[in-house]
DNA sequence: CGTTGCATGTAAGGTGTTACATGATTAC
DNA sequence: GTAATCATGTAACACCTTACATGCAACG
């Protein structure tokens, strides 16, 4: 309960849970993998099992058995007032460190110079091809959205992620223009 | 030689060698802090002497003790042969993973129920500030690439960056003024 | 004379992944 | 009947960072 600090994924866990909904950590890859993952990236399951461990050690959830038949439970966690507290204090934090950019498509592109034009267009093309789908799921993900009053904020973040991932399209043309042009 | 899987970043230091020049794993920092830090991420220090050992290791580079005094020498790296022919077949690779991005702002945004406007806000611009400074980065970047001719595909890149982090900028003012019509 | 830059590493520890293991239920 | 979904976890291992340690040279 004092203020340990806890990896990003904790608070992002914690933070899926913030919606004041009880979820199995099976429950909670879902939502990851349907929000998070456009401008953070979905933890493994494993890992967020971790995390839901951690986070009741510190007090910040409390998981419960539910009988989900006869013979079985599943176990499933709402987030303390401890955890909100937590959380908006974590919030409340000036540190905000730089977004993490990881692209494997532009370390290629960089590396141009070992590779020939045709091979590029070919990332670029399969490249396309992933972020069109993400937008589709972004997309599908507003839509899904758009009328809960309570998300109001991760509508606000999806809508950005359409533009991002629009972005990156338009991003990816420029490049294949310019390949072209040489 | 044996095609062993390095990581991404074994690639992204070969990468840097791959414009034949002999490099200490200090002067292999400075370029991944000037060039990579735009599109992929800046290695620590401790980890690029790492990943020259492992490269040299597996002959994909070579090091060479430079006398930089009469008491001292310094270790420079040169590409080998195999470390070209490496690096070209990684970059054949069809399996390119897609960009990790992690972006911590939008995390706040997205658990904006838990904060308020003007915690928001004071995030945003705290972020706008940097990605200007980015942005500031990538430019001059780009000015000290453009009239080398080996730097094309780099100075495609940094060009992209440039556009990218507008891009964020826009995003940003574009987030503000939802924000405030609310 | 103190700080910054050059230059190189080790050690410890946390973060996060993949593979493995298990088992019931539902859909095709 | 067999694949996918729900559901949970462990173990091994790789990746990467921070802190620590050292020492010279140059600049102000």
């Amino acid at each position: 309960m004092t203020d340990r600090q806890l990896p990003a994924t904790a608070w992002a866990v914690l933070g899926v849970l913030s919606w004041d909904r009880e979820m199995t950590g099976y429950d909670v890859k879902q939502w990851a993998d349907h929000s998070l993952t456009f401008f953070y990236w979905s933890p493994a399951v494993s890992q967020i099992y971790g995390e839901l461990k951690r986070l009741e050690a510190v007090g910040y959830i409390t998981g419960r058995d539910e009988p989900v038949d006869e013979q079985r439970t599943k176990r499933v966690y709402a987030i303390t007032d401890d955890g909100r507290k937590a959380l908006t204090e974590w919030l409340e934090e000036s540190s905000v460190d730089a977004p993490v950019l990881k692209h494997g498509v532009m370390l290629r592109v960089w590396l141009g110079h070992m590779s020939t034009p045709e091979r590029l267009r070919a990332t670029l093309l399969q490249h396309r091809e992933q972020t069109e789908a993400m937008l589709a799921d972004v997309t599908a993900s507003e839509r899904s959205a758009e009328h809960e009053p309570d998300w109001s904020y991760p509508a606000l973040v999806l809508r950005w992620g359409e533009r991002y991932y629009r972005n990156e399209l338009a991003q990816i043309d420029e490049l294949l223009q310019e390949l072209d042009g040489r």
